[in-house]
This record gives structure tokens, sequence and C-alpha cells, in this order.
DNA sequence: TATGCATTTGCAACTGATTTGCAACTTGTC
DNA sequence: GACAAGTTGCAAATCAGTTGCAAATGCATA
């Protein structure tokens, strides 16, 4: 079973019908290793699926992340870009050159987070932490 | 000398041409507390510039922000909001009820973005933190 | 395997935030 | 005070994303 046919059947329980457009993308989405955009995912997408209209694609992501299938993340002032939503949580890393996006995960900053909020009476409904990065030269 | 002046003085002494609605924008975000948008600075320097444009406070900000005078902000999926760059770097909490953002500074977890991204040959150009919290109630 | 209808689709038009082209107007300099 | 270059206000454009609507389709049921 692929990791498309998880994520498909995930939604067949949550009650949300599989079209041959949610279909595709869910294929697209499983099968990829970096952090497209709407509009990549629909180029993607499209080729096993011509007719896909850019606006199916939107309102099927937003469907996917309200299910908590897939994760949207904004970074810097760029269009919304998605991933699968892996079990374990991180946080990315840009390459201001570049614009590869690497994750990374720390359990002792996220204790800290949650340490600071915790003295002034806040609890984290989640966070955003992104570092915008460059190669160092030597 | 009041703030304003400070920084007219600084953007004067950088080439940017002090016109009365830059003036009249530096006075309120001079005066401004909170991280208001452009829309709102917008609002309450026309009070002082009633035909100041809108598009004339998106050209300044952006001019402001490129002499490192004001940061922007983009929170979530809302519109930027802005601040004076004070000398001291800080993060922020946005509390999710009620929109209110808090600011703090923890040089702890700066070292340790620091020691992350350095282990995989990058420096940190820059880097965002918000913690999306909700007032515990106890 | 056919039926029914609520859900979903594609399209085109709309939105909200921000940017831009352009002619008229200022600013800081000489 | 005059002039060149930088700025302005306006309206139109852009960019990412959303929405109304009629036609098409998934899927529970017969």
């Amino acid at each position: 079973m692929t990791k498309a046919d998880d994520l498909t059947q995930a939604l067949r329980d949550a009650g949300v019908r599989i079209t041959r457009q949610r279909a595709a993308l869910l294929t697209v989405i499983a099968g990829a290793d970096d952090h497209p955009d709407a509009v990549e995912l629909h180029r993607r997408a499209s080729k096993d699926m011509p007719s896909l209209s850019l606006s199916t694609v939107y309102r099927t992501l937003t469907a996917l992340e309200d299910q908590g299938v897939i994760q949207r993340h904004q970074f810097d002032g760029t269009p919304s870009r998605f991933e699968k939503a892996e079990d374990d949580h991180h946080d990315h890393m840009i390459d201001v050159d570049t614009g590869e996006v690497i994750e990374f995960c720390s359990d002792r900053i996220e204790q800290l987070q949650t340490e600071l909020a915790a003295e002034i009476g806040y609890e984290i409904v989640h966070h955003r932490m992104e570092l915008y990065v460059r190669k160092k030269d030597d």
C-alpha cells in the first residue's frame, strides 16, 4: 500500500469524497520530497489530470489541511508551500540564496518556548520558527 | 529631540528625501507602541496629512524597511504589520484569541539556533519565531 | 448495475493586499 | 529662485487565493 493510498483511506474514513482530481493531487503530494506551492502542485498533477483547475487545487489543499493530512507553510513573502503532515513536528531553515528548505527540530528550543509562554500565563497553540540562512564559506 | 526627529535625521543622512507625507508617517510610527498595518498607519497619518494616499504609505514603508528604520512582520494570514526597528532584537507571541502581540526575547534560544545552523554549515541571516498562544485558565 | 442527490468541479468573476505607470508636483541643491 | 531628480496621487494592474453558479460526478442505496 502506497503513501497515497494511506492518505486516500484516511480521507475516505473522514467522509471526504475521493474524486479523480483529489486522487491525482494526493499522489503528487505523497510523492513530493520538497515543499511545492499550489501552482507547482497543479503543474505536477496536471500531467495525470489535464483538466484539473487551479481553484480545485486550492480548494482541495484547504480541505486536506483541515483534515490534518497536509501542512501549509508561509515563508517570507512567497506563496504558501505544502508538505504532507508527517508524524514528527519540525521547523525549517530556508537558504536565502537557493530557496532550498531544510527541515530540523530541536526539543531543547521547544521546551524553552513552552517555558517562556508559561511564565506569563500562556500556553502555545502552535508556533512557527524559520531560520533564513546562508552557506558558510570556509 | 523626538524619536521622529531621530528617524528623520537618519533618513536624511542616508540621502532619503523627507517629504511632508514621510514626515507624517514617521511621526506616527515613532509614536506607535503597537504593531499597526499599512491601512491603520494610513488612517493615523491621515489626520495630519489628509491627502496622503495609501500607495505612498506602502512605498514609504518599503523605503523605511530598506533603510532598516522599521521592521515588517507577517503574522499568519494577516496583512503585514510594522514597528520601528529598536536596537534590541525580539520575537513575538500572538494571542490567538485577542490578536494581541507580546514581545519577548531569549538569548538561550538564539544561541541554540545559531548552533543548529552552524552544525550543518550555515549561518543565520535572520530568523522568524512566532508563538501563537492562548491564555491559560486556572 | 442503475438511481438519486449531495458534493465537487471548472470557469470566470471577485477579493484583499500590495505594486506600478504616469503626469503633475516637491525637495534639496546650485 | 530655478532646475533635475525624486515623490506623489490616482487609477489600473498584479498576485495569491476565494467564491458563485450551473454542469458533472462520487458513492450510498436499491
